[in-house]
DNA sequence: TGCTTATCACTTTTT
DNA sequence: GTGATAAGCA
């Protein structure tokens, strides 16, 4: 390692550190000496960014006189966060410890930590994930009395949640709603945010909406920050939120303040092109209003191509290149060529598969590849299997990512519920989930009992069950009673454990010992619970080796401001709701060697920020890949078609791209014509291994359909007649009397592909739609019974 | 209280 | 096809 700045008699003379700079391209070289105005690196794939950023703090820190702990980096994952400081401290030894280098939440909770008073609540807060979140809001819900389905706790979650990424309360959500749904979520909102605050904890979209708060509210706090930390670096600008780039912006400063603090340095790093996060509330208009947003912004764009091949590069312009209002940027490479991109057109999912995995194998008996080097990309989790069941029966070694995770299974969430709840007793979604897990004769009854006599009383789930114990809640049958006090006492017994400083993995192995709840999995024959107490002995294992990590730190230094003592159990806790197991993806690089590691399956989202020398990108049809839901939207289908971008940047050497004519999906077959994305790609490029029948050049397979079967006014009866050999079908439409369509609608459907209705007529059951399908033709169409066709 | 059966609805998911 | 919730019954 080099360690340049800790041997001081070594330290060479500012302006001497060439080896910072002598291996960058002349872009990244500005990128990473600008100094003064805010900096806007726009990185196409490839291009070098993360070199880029850690340069840049290298450099600040060897040139530019920057102290590590004015130095604020924040990505979004702790992979990121974690390879970056790394790298730095490759280049600069230990005084990388002293920077921040975190995760926009994990950053948020550190300062949270340290200033929830000033906001009202406890520094024990817990931090509720998504599922936490849902569970809560299912019971606000309830509460107020609403109808589960119409206002299922997915949707209110997500309502919620894109309120808060825009920086809206409760308050402003109920004065800007217009319509029934919007004044539900206006009301859900305040009641969920009344109750995380009596359970103290904090949900993800709040670490970052509150911090804002706290900063906006506080001035002398964020002065406090702003004086620390004057160089901000945000890696995957194109990936924050509102939210996110407010909190950006409050802690960069920009005025200088009345007691003389001048904004801090900022840089953030991104690709307008592989935003695919829009779903969850990233904003592209970020980085595509940088310039305005901070005054005198420099803008430094990388378009030189470190990875791939300029054939995937090509095809990789020409898709993107589609997408409207964008800012034009061409990668571009002096690697050559390499190969043609590999076109296979299969008959159905396991055909495609089988394609798949016999082209891995043949690549690598003739030794040009490690299974390793491999990655299949889908655009849905459910897409996986057909590879697993092919790869299982060939022997090929592969491994899945993403999916369920580790800390989303059930037995392992119970049991972190169980840790929180000793952390954090007023915990209320941890402890009703524990309430009866496992059961315990506290059945939906006696809690309704206890919840409703928390609410009379003002007091809190976990004071009321106190109260229930004891024999203060009247309406409380004895049996419910008795179990009740056993909880209670069985859980005062595992604080008594925590509290006399035992480890978190011997308080873990206490509780599955006293609530029985290991016995249970141990006693079923429920196969699955096999491997349900193979995770909560993996999950014992985790905690133990977190602690051993904790004592080792503790030898190296003290510990660091902001977080919890090192291996208790709020630190293991906050481990685990924020890191989750992010880092599980192998990487080509790490395996190898005598070991020809396996092959990679994940879906493209998670693919996102990875690399590989050979990439299989299967499934590209349209309803799977542009996703049926994006069809109908354009903004969707833009990010459906960065999601194509991304896929396809990942590989290095070698692409494939295939499709299925048929495919299973919920049970029923259905034919999907070609991916749009697939058309995009200019035909030189590709290299048809096996091409759709009965076809020349590659028409939309909509076309091809629509002009064989000749439909006129005759054959109105399509949706019934073609019943047998009906491709697409879902429950929801299958048994629709009648899809009512209005003339400018937009409809896709099985055969045709998307089409506009131009012409309605009649009603009940001799409605007809004369819907224009562009290349296919104008077509009329009852709309009795089971139509193959979806409003969109 | 808790087990069984019916019903539904189905992207993507860095934290 | 699956997995998750809800009503129905012992």
């Amino acid at each position: 390692m080099n360690t340049l700045f800790d041997l001081p008699a070594q330290t060479p003379p500012a302006g001497r550190h060439a080896e910072l700079l002598d291996d960058l391209n002349p872009a990244q070289r500005e990128a990473v000496t600008h100094a003064g105005a805010p900096l806007l690196v726009v990185a196409g794939a490839g291009s070098g960014k993360t070199r880029v950023l850690t340069r840049r703090i290298a450099y600040l820190l060897a040139e530019r006189d920057a102290h590590p702990g004015q130095i604020l980096a924040i990505t979004f994952t702790n992979k990121a966060a974690a390879e970056m400081r790394d790298r730095v401290s490759e280049l600069v030894g230990r005084r990388a410890n002293a920077m921040w280098v975190s995760t926009f939440h994990s950053m948020c909770v550190r300062i949270m930590r340290r200033e929830a008073k000033t906001l009202g609540m406890s520094s024990s807060f817990s931090v509720y994930d998504a599922d936490d979140t849902k569970r809560l809001i299912t019971l606000v819900a309830r509460d107020l009395d609403l109808d589960p389905k119409r206002y299922p706790a997915r949707t209110l979650a997500v309502h919620i949640s894109n309120l808060k990424n825009e920086l809206q309360s409760a308050d402003d959500a109920a004065a800007a709603a217009t319509n029934d749904l919007e004044r539900r979520v206006a009301e859900v909102y305040a009641e969920y945010q009344r109750r995380l605050k009596l359970a103290n904890a904090f949900d993800f979209d709040d670490l970052i909406m509150r911090t804002v708060e706290l900063l906006q509210v506080f001035p002398e706090t964020a002065e406090h920050y702003r004086r620390r930390f004057r160089h901000v670096l945000v890696d995957e600008y194109q990936d924050t939120n509102h939210a996110q780039y407010t909190l950006v912006r409050e802690l960069v400063g920009t005025e200088v303040t009345e007691s003389g603090v001048e904004p801090a340095e900022l840089c953030v790093v991104g690709d307008a092109d592989q935003s695919i996060y829009a779903f969850r509330g990233a904003t592209i208009r970020n980085i595509e209003e940088f310039e305005r947003d901070f005054t005198d912004a420099r803008t430094i764009m990388l378009e030189q191509n470190y990875r791939s091949t300029q054939t995937i590069l090509s095809a990789a312009n020409a898709v993107i290149s589609r997408n409207p209002n964008r800012r034009d940027k061409r990668l571009w490479t002096d690697a050559g060529d390499g190969e043609k991109i590999v076109g296979y057109v299969a008959d159905n999912e396991h055909d495609e598969a089988a394609f798949v995995a016999g082209e891995i194998d043949a690549l690598a008996d003739s030794g040009a590849i490690h299974y390793s080097d491999v990655a299949v990309f889908y655009r849905t989790n459910n897409q996986s299997r057909v590879f697993e069941e092919i790869f299982i029966r060939l022997g090929l070694p592969y491994r899945v990512v993403g999916g369920v995770r580790f800390y989303e299974r059930r037995e392992v969430r119970d049991m972190l519920a169980y840790l929180r709840v000793l952390a954090n007793p007023e915990d209320t979604v941890s402890l009703r989930r524990i309430l009866n897990v496992p059961k315990r004769g506290i059945g939906d009854r006696a809690e309704a009992v206890v919840a409703t006599h928390a609410e009379r009383q003002r007091i809190s789930f976990a004071a009321a069950l106190r109260a229930a114990s004891a024999g203060e809640v009247p309406l409380l049958n004895p049996r419910s009673q008795r179990a009740i006090s056993g909880f209670v006492e069985l859980l005062d017994g595992l604080t008594g454990l925590v509290d006399e400083g035992r480890e978190v993995a011997d308080v873990l192995e206490e509780i599955l010992d006293r609530t029985g709840y290991r016995q249970e999995l141990e006693d079923s024959d429920d196969p699955q619970d096999a491997s349900r107490v193979d995770n909560l002995t993996e999950l014992v294992t985790v905690a133990r080796e977190f602690t051993e990590a904790a004592v080792q730190a503790a030898e190296a230094g003290p510990a660091d401001e902001g977080l919890p003592q090192p291996g208790s159990l709020p630190a293991f806790l906050e481990r685990v709701a924020l890191v989750a197991d992010a880092d599980s993806i192998p990487s080509p690089d790490e395996e190898g060697g005598a070991d020809a590691g396996v092959v990679t399956l994940m879906t493209v989202h998670t693919a996102k920020g990875l690399e590989y020398p050979v990439v299989f990108c299967t499934g590209w049809e349209d309803g799977v890949f542009p996703h049926l839901r994006a069809l109908s939207d354009p903004k969707e289908l833009a990010e459906e078609r960065r999601l194509a971008y991304v896929a396809i940047t990942r590989a290095r050497q070698r692409l494939y791209v295939s499709r299925a004519l048929m495919r299973t999906a919920w049970g029923q077959p259905m034919t999907n014509p070609e991916s749009r994305f697939l058309d995009e790609i200019p035909a030189d490029l590709l290299d048809w291994r096996r091409a759709a029948p009965k076809q020349s050049g590659s028409p939309r397979a909509a076309t091809t359909w629509g002009r064989r079967s000749s439909f006129g006014a005759d054959s109105a009866q399509a949706g019934i007649a073609e019943r047998g050999m009906r491709t697409t079908s879902f429950k929801g439409w299958k048994d629709t009397v009648a899809l009512k369509l209005e003339v400018g609608d937009r409809v896709s459907h099985d055969k045709y592909g998307l089409g506009t209705v131009v012409a309605a007529d009649g009603t009940g059951p001799r409605a007809t739609a004369t819907i224009d399908f562009g290349a296919s033709g104008k077509v009329k169409l009852m709309l009795i019974g089971s139509v193959p066709m979806v409003k969109l």
